[in-house]
Order: C-alpha cells, then structure tokens, then sequence
RNA sequence: GGCGCCAUAGCCAAGCGGUAAGGCACGGGUCUGCAAAACCCUGAUCGGCGGUUCGAAUCCGCCUGGCGCCUCCA
C-alpha cells in the first residue's frame, strides 16, 4: 500500500489553483484550523468543517506524515460576554462548559482530537508580544487603550481574498471609526469597558482582538509558519486575510501558510445555515439520533469545497448508504474461515480489491476527492456481497472486507456497527427471543415468529433471516 | 456598488474538451414461509439562447434563477 505523497496535490485558496504538496519540514505537517467561538451550542455546520479538516489529518496521517494539528478555541468575545450576562454566569463558566461539549461531541462524531487547542485567554502573554513587534515594525498604532492593525502597511493585503483594499474601503458597511488612521484598519486588543474582562498590557487594560489569537497561537505552538490553515469560507475575509497581514509583517517573511484550504458552507434549502437565521440542527441532535456517521458520509460523499445542501432526506439516504458499507465490510457468517481454494470468482475480486486500492489513492492525492474515493468503495462493497453470496468463504473475500475496513477508517469511520448502548444492555434478552423465534420457525409457527420480529422492530432492533441463521443490529428507529 | 460561486435524473452529488461516477428513493425480477439484507435489470444530454471546436455538461458571451463574502460566522 503505498504510504509516500509524493502525487498528493491540494488546493490553495490564496494561489486558486492545485500545488503539489511539500511541507515545511520533510514529514512533518504543521496544520492549524481555525476552531470555534464557544458562545452556543456547536451546530452541524461546525461538524461538517471538522470532519473534513480531520478526514484531511487522517489521509495524512496514513500517507505517514507526522501531523501537529492545532485547534483554537476563542474563548473571549463581544458575544461570549453578552450570552454570559444574559445567564448570568461568568464568561469562563460559559465557555467552560461549550468546550467541554465540544470536545466530548465531537470525539462521538469520530473526529480526532487535535494536537493541541489553544485558548485565546491562555495566550495573551503571545498575543501581547505579537501586538508589541507590530507596533514595533510600525504596522500597529495605539489610540486611547485600543491597538490597531495599519492595513495600509501591508503591501500584501487582499492577496488571499483577491480583494483590492481600494474597492473595500468603498464598499465598508461598517460604522467608520473616527480615531482609526483608515477604515479599513482592524483592532488588535480592544480597551476595556466595564463590567467586562480584561487583563493588563503594556497598551492598557483590554482584551484581544479576534484576529490577533490565531497569529499568536501559530507562533507559539507550531513555530509561526505553517503548512497547512484552514477553516470555512466565511473565514476567508477578513480573518484569515488579516492573519496574513499579521503574521507576515511579525514574522518578516512569507509565506504565513503553504495551503490554505477552505471547506464549502453547509447549507439549508437555498440559505446557509446559520444562528441568526435559526435554521440550525445541533451537533447535539444529530448524535442523540445516532447519525453521526451518517452525517459524515453526506459531508464526504461531496467534494470539500464545494456548498453541500442539507436536507432530511439527504441525510437518511446517507445512512442506508453507510449501512451498505457496513454489511458489506462486516458481513457476518463465515468470515475468518478462509479457504485457501478460492474460486476464480474469488480471484476477479483479489483483482478488484487491488483496484480499489488505486482508485482511493489516486482519488485521495487529487484534493481529497472523497466522493470518487467513496465511489469506489461503494463498488468494492457491491462485489463482496456478491462473493459473499456464492463463495461465503474465500480468501479473497476477507482481503477484500479488511480492505473496505480499512479504506473506511482512513476516511474517518467506524466500519462497526456502533452498539447502541440499549441494544448492549438488551443483548441477552434479544439473543434468548431469536433463538425461540428459531424454534418457532422450525415447527412452522410462523405468526408468532412473525410476531416477536414485528416487535423487536418497533424497539428498534430489526432481524435478518439468511442462511447461515438469524442475525440482528440495532437501528436507529423508534426508540 | 465590489469580489466570487453555483444551476447535472424524485433527492444528495461527481464530472475540469471526447459522447454523463457513486449513494438514496421509485419500478420490475431472483432469493426467502413472509420480511429484511443481498444480487440482477430499469432512469438524465447536463437552467435557457448564441458562439468557439472535428467534437462541450466541460471553453467564451448574453439571459434567467439561486447563493456566499464585503459586519460576528466553520
């Protein structure tokens, strides 16, 4: 299995075209994401970026790059303070309490914890710093507690975005900000109002700006250049735009990052998802329906940068498909029983196996093209069943499940059927009902078998009759 | 007003100049006591109009309809 990248190409936003990839250090990738402003509940929009940003660590990972991945929490803004006082909790308590939902969610959506998360209030001595060599440089001006960031000094600006400055300054909607040399100019550490928090620095009494944090966090943790930055493509401007600013001009070189990759925004119907338009779905939810997986297969069965549209329907027709793989990865009967006559059937699907391995690979090193890769495995399953079906016990077969396992789990999946925890509970008392079902079927009684199965359906436990018995999983209806 | 994106079968979604991946749903069939699962078969000429080309869903122009960013945002 060919484990080198030397083929992998990815998409970088600043240059709008593919680049072969080389990082920075020879195995090493530094990858920073940009996280979450934990002010509410995580929504699937937010799922949706992680995943795709962790699908991306995980082929990396198995391409056998080291990756150093950082995460950021902002854990201080307008809007924390604002839903704090409306609790009436104090700002830490709330976000507190969001990261720890967060990290325990998304662990449940199989989504690898990152290397390091970084908490903006955890890094103000960095960001102070930061905010001293810019003013410094001259590309920063103090005005009464406030520190701005000079737009103007930077050549580069709208380099990311493709943006001309000139044509922002005409197009601002924001309110102009008098005591700022140039509309365009962003805070870098905010003064302090009452009633909020703050911590001292050489400008004054204040908080950081949101920008200034993610710079700041790039520099301690991953060494100030990184590989690979990432983020939604709501994230583009101003944000990363003004990471640019930042970091370049601290850093005295560029680039800040090789690739920055942006993944499409999840959308509802015609409109992004979004708080202000009250059309979320929860992170929350979509677990407690015990479809994360199912979410995720969605996300990846379209490209990464491209919008995906949400739907219910889209999101069931996900789950029967990750059902699809799973039977076919997991099977059932007689797996670990190879025969070592495999039949010739048994020898088109070593060959197909084989293929699948290519066709991933070369899907995967084109930008991450998880749908072709997913295409793929779709019909690597098609042609187990098929095996299964007329040679239940050739080598080749379990090659080829182990194969559809694995390839899963590089994408992020759990190729098991998760046992819900009722099932698990349930399990012996379920296993006592299909036996008696089984001796029931052999005398004929088949209303009362029908029986016992219509009811172990409607608790969400669904039989299968085949041939080498009667099985059962646990499924995600009616609980 | 500026920058950019999208429009492919009922739904989701690939495609990046050579005659439309994949998934879900629907219909027919096989298997099964029935069912489920599985397998087989079945569906689109790609928003509209022009143009370039031997050849375009793929390039160009116009039109129509959506959307994103420009302000917090994954």
């Amino acid at each position: 299995m060919p484990r080198d990248a030397g083929n992998l190409v990815i998409y970088d936003t600043r240059s709008r075209s593919k680049q072969p990839f080389q990082t920075i250090e020879p195995g090493q990738v530094r990858m920073y994401v940009c996280g979450v402003t934990v002010y509410d509940d995580a929504h699937i929009g937010h799922a949706m970026s992680v995943m795709v940003f962790d699908m991306i660590r995980r082929y990396l990972e198995y391409r056998g790059y080291v990756v150093r991945h950082a995460q950021n929490f902002t854990d201080i803004d307008d809007k924390i303070i604002t839903r704090a006082n409306r609790e009436g909790i104090n700002p830490n308590d709330l976000t507190g309490r969001l990261i720890s939902n967060w990290l325990s969610e998304t662990l449940a959506l199989n989504v690898l914890p990152a290397t390091v998360y970084p908490r903006a209030t955890q890094e103000l001595p960095a960001i102070i710093a930061m905010i001293e060599g810019l003013i410094d440089r001259g590309h920063a001006y103090p005005v009464e507690g406030d520190v701005y960031y000079r737009v103007r000094s930077f050549p580069g600006y709208g380099k990311l975005s493709h943006r001309d400055p000139d044509d922002l300054r005409s197009g601002a909607r924001i309110d102009v900000d008098e005591r700022k040399d140039d509309p365009l100019d962003f805070a870098l550490w905010k003064a302090v109002k009452p009633g909020e928090p703050s911590w001292p620095s050489p400008f004054g009494e204040g908080r950081p700006g949101w920008h200034i944090e993610c710079s700041a966090m790039c520099t301690t943790h991953l060494g100030g250049f990184v590989d690979i930055h990432g983020g939604g493509t709501d994230l583009i401007f101003p944000h990363h735009e003004n990471e640019i600013a930042q970091s370049e001009a601290f850093l005295g070189g560029e680039p800040f990052a090789r690739y920055w990759l942006h993944n499409g925004m999840l959308r509802f119907g015609g409109e992004k998802m979004s708080k202000s338009l009250g059309n979320m779905v929860t992170v929350r939810s979509l677990l407690d329906r015990g479809l994360g997986d199912a979410f995720r297969l969605m996300v990846l069965q379209s490209h990464y940068r491209a919008p995906l549209t949400y739907s219910e329907e889209a999101l069931a027709g996900a789950e029967r498909g990750l059902e699809r793989l799973r039977t076919a990865a997991g099977g059932g009967g007689a797996v670990g029983r190879p025969d070592t006559t495999a039949p010739a059937l048994g020898d088109a699907l070593a060959g197909q196996t084989a293929d699948t391995w290519r066709r991933f690979f070369i899907a995967m090193d084109d930008d991450f093209d998880t749908p072709a890769a997913i295409a793929a495995l779709f019909d690597l399953a098609r042609s187990i069943n098929r095996e299964a079906a007329s040679s239940p016990t050739s080598a080749s077969l379990v090659a080829a499940r182990t194969t559809l396992g694995d390839l899963m789990g590089v994408l992020g999946f759990d190729p098991a059927r998760p046992t819900s925890t009722a099932g698990a509970d349930a399990s012996p008392f379920i296993d006592l009902l299909v036996t008696i079902r089984e001796t029931m079927r052999k005398e004929r009684h088949w209303a009362l078998a029908d029986q016992i199965r219509d009811g172990l359906a409607d608790r969400g436990v669904t039989l299968e009759d085949g041939p080498a018995g009667t099985t059962w999983r646990a499924t995600s209806g009616p609980s």
